[in-house]
DNA sequence: TACGATTGAGAAATCGATTACTCACCGCTC
DNA sequence: GAGCGGTGAGTAATCGATTTCTCAATCGTA
């Protein structure tokens, strides 16, 4: 038999106890005595024995796994989350399980439904719509956390005070001199498009300025799409607020064909930091999240959760934002 | 019993059939009779049932997951993997579990143990170093689809032809007239690292240069801190050939910092191309790699391994680069 | 009409670990 | 020394679905 092939019966038989004492010695039961746990612990590692995780868990019917599902793993935003997320559970003994939903309701229900089926012990989904269907993860009593968009029913959950930065950003773009900004929003089906949005209209209602704004996918071709839309239009923006760093991408890319220079001929300020913002040229302003914090507090959430150490309603974290003002929006 | 609770007894219970004849039904065995399939399906229906993943698992001896384990999420590079393996794993019908190894030995075993308890249908791992233990996966009779890295033992593999590529980047520094071109290579533990860095000497020694070259973590604090490194010795290069985008980051950064332009001061190029090269200034040239393909490739070759279609040998693909000549190579 | 082949359903074993229950044995007290 | 509580191990039930085995009913053919 090649190691790491034994199960508990082998156990059992090469230390010469019953399968239960084995699981119980191997799981630190305090009613095995001490000369048994070495005898089966010996056997056990003699074996390369593992217990079989998913027998385990059929049992136990919890599994020490945590899925967390994100609407796109391309988005450093969401990677930072990720580590956040993985931190803390590998400090609690548990794995997370990555899911892409690909900001696709139908492949989120597909791993909300794997997640059931799998039995995970929680949770952590930013959800593609507000309307995202958790139905069967309630049924089993799977905890979870909500984390960057809200959802209908009320959950544990991580946010953002996107609409207060978005409104700071757009305060900032003005207060630079810009007369006419304008906001490249995300779809308006999603909430933190919308919010950013919102923060935006906001802070040009308050200047008396027109509100411009466009929605289009989270993507690079989106956003160079509605900067050339806006561009052509009759009254072009002289600045831009962008909802997302994908969209900046294509944003920039688009302002680049036009040689236009961000700062002199259009102020830009973006949400989300991304790594190479202070690199390109001019630097991109942005309003930064706390990405990698929204992973560990919604981990800190669930675990707590999970462990049934939660206070009775639910909590709602709100986690602010920072501007970060480099060159793109200021005007020179 | 709340809706989606339900198991196959009570499936059972409420068709008036026994549990066989409705695990046979919902799983389209053929001999079941149309009238009971119609009978089952409806009180399945009825009753929201899924079936447990776990106890299913438990009894087919396999899941439909697929585990994939990368060395860094954040890196643009293995997430264009992972929708790659995704795309391909969802046609076939399986979830992906991605893991994190965070180019850490120790969590990649964590993870290799995780799969192998947990007993997925396959795994693609990019192993961290040559040496990574996958005994327990092959105990288990699990296939194993190695990408990006190459292992010991022999597997089907992905692989990208790293060596000429950076030795094609190097030519091209040379071409473009820079005589003095050195290598800021990633950990010397590291495959990867190690064949760019041979390209790059392979391309040097041809026309009779210094070797010049500094070993640091794929990190982009590890490549600024190699860049001033170089840059602060006696005879300090013109040109930089640089291992992969997180240290172009740094040795950006770096430069930055310096006030040296790049295709002005200093030539540069690097391995791996990033969406955000265009966007900074100058645009970055790069040795772009097929990572989407990766993923594919991967995901099919361990789909067919799965399903015993395989031949009998390992499959080695191998996956040329393209080098994308943009400003920051070029000596002006 | 009767018998073998075939179809289709149920009963029960199975996957591998955990745990409720059972019970032998120990030392202690009265 | 008998009874009693406590300790610590084994026996067997359990988790939920799948699948092998079994057997009744049906069909076709001689």
């Amino acid at each position: 038999m090649p190691l790491g092939t034994a199960k508990i019966s082998d156990v059992a038989r090469e230390a010469g106890v019953s399968e239960a004492t084995v699981s119980r010695a191997l799981n630190n039961h305090p009613t095995v005595g001490p000369e048994f746990v070495k005898r089966v612990r010996a056997a056990a590692d003699r074996l390369g024995y593992r217990p079989n995780g998913i027998a385990r868990s059929l049992r136990r019917q919890t599994t020490n796994v945590l899925a967390l599902i994100i609407t796109d793993v391309s988005n450093p935003f969401f990677t930072a989350i990720t580590r956040g997320v993985e931190d803390v559970a590998q400090l609690g003994g548990y794995s997370v399980l990555l899911c892409n939903s690909d900001e696709d309701s139908a492949k989120e229900a597909t791993y909300l439904d794997v997640a059931a089926q799998q039995q995970v012990a929680g949770v952590i989904l930013a959800p593609h719509q507000a309307g995202s269907d958790v139905s069967r993860l309630s049924a089993a009593s799977i905890p979870i956390v909500v984390i960057d968009r809200p959802l209908e029913e009320p959950f544990d959950s991580v946010m953002v005070q996107s609409r207060e930065g978005a409104r700071a950003a757009t305060e900032h773009l003005i207060d630079s001199g810009w007369v006419r900004p304008a906001c490249i929003s995300g779809p308006d089906d999603v909430a933190t498009a919308e919010s950013r949005l919102e923060g935006y209209r906001d802070a040009v209602r308050a200047h008396g300025f027109d509100e411009i704004f466009v929605h289009t996918p989270f993507r690079a071709e989106g956003g160079a799409a509605a900067a050339a839309e806006l561009l052509d239009s009759a009254n072009p923006p002289d600045a831009l607020f962008v909802g997302n760093t994908q969209l900046a991408l294509g944003v920039m890319t688009e302002l680049q064909r036009r040689g236009l220079e961000m700062g002199r001929d259009i102020g830009v300020i973006t949400f989300d930091d991304a790594p190479w913002a202070t690199l390109i040229d001019p630097p991109l302003s942005v309003v930064s999240q706390p990405a990698y914090e929204i992973g560990t507090r919604a981990a800190e959430l669930l675990l707590e959760r999970m462990k049934g150490t939660a206070p009775e309603g639910t909590r709602a974290v709100s986690l602010g934002t920072t501007l970060r003002i480099r060159e793109s929006s200021i005007r020179h």
